[in-house]
DNA sequence: CCTATTTAGTTTCATTTGAAACCAGTTTGA
DNA sequence: TCAAACTGGTTTCAAATGAAACTAAATAGG
């Protein structure tokens, strides 16, 4: 018996998503550049603000899973460019209350529909049923990767 | 009615996708990490040539959808290591022939069972059916997202 | 209170990544 | 047959990422 009974590159999950996603990633992130020059998490910060309003930058890293530093840099960018504003967070001075000013919304407005056609380009074969099915493994696979990974290192 | 109707960060596939592959990969590298030291490429890289026996870096890149680069660094980092040789390409001098050494080979053996563990208890409340289908879904995005890319660059 | 510890956010630094330039060998076609 | 164009692989450079150090404010515990 070999050792290795069953590993096969081609079936192993991980590799399957990674692959997946660079693919996926590389198509839409190029709409929101081509758009509005924006990076990925600049695009989600913009679009966590449009759906929530106001929040400080500890919010928005819970929310969109970004790394402290990645919300950081991408509220910068967004405020030098004028999409976003802050505001002083009343009941904690270290930190402050980021929201989507006018043009941010307006961009929002413009880029989410772009950002739609892309996925429905490239989900075009699948029934609702399947696309239903696949946001709800990869919820449940990044919850199950994230407890089993946790143990690893400290809480974000 | 509003301009963008259904824009939900947490329904966009593009989105999900990325952080469940983060999260995913952050598990399962850290197995190869921490056993052998080796990093994803380099893993990838390994289990190649286990499954295929000798490759050309460009067969090994097709293969496992990395960059030419990637491969080129990822190889010369086994080869220091002794994990993998490297032969003339009899029908070209431009390239080359890599395979596994026998360490190599020990280093897949081992490696292999340890991803695979990692990867059953990632997914250890899926079906049979779910895993299946997860699979089947991300291989067709891939495939769909880069014909959908592709007219935006050159072909890798 | 007032010091010690913790926490939010930024900055700095090292690592990873891929695009572009590059080199050497191969193919094309005049 | 030999120059021009092309291709496989490596190197160099710039951008993105996140860990660790840092700053300033908040909280805990004496």
């Amino acid at each position: 018996m070999s050792p290795t009974p069953d590993f096969r590159l081609d079936d192993f999950i991980p590799y399957l998503l990674s692959v997946a996603a660079n693919a996926v990633s590389d198509a839409v992130a190029a709409a929101y550049r081509i758009s509005h020059d924006l990076s990925t998490p600049e695009w989600r910060l913009i679009a966590v603000l449009a759906e929530d309003g106001g929040l400080t930058p500890q919010a928005i890293g819970r929310r969109t899973r970004m790394d402290k530093v990645t919300v950081s840099r991408a509220s910068v960018s967004l405020l030098e460019r004028g999409f976003v504003r802050r505001a002083p967070n009343p009941v904690d001075q270290r930190s402050h209350i980021l929201s989507l000013s006018a043009s941010g919304l307006s961009v929002y407005h413009e880029v989410a529909p772009l950002a739609l056609r892309v996925q429905e380009q490239i989900l075009e074969g699948f029934s609702p049923q399947e696309i239903e099915s696949l946001s709800r493994l990869l919820v449940r696979a990044e919850a199950a990767a994230t407890v089993s990974d946790e143990s690893r290192k400290a809480t974000r």
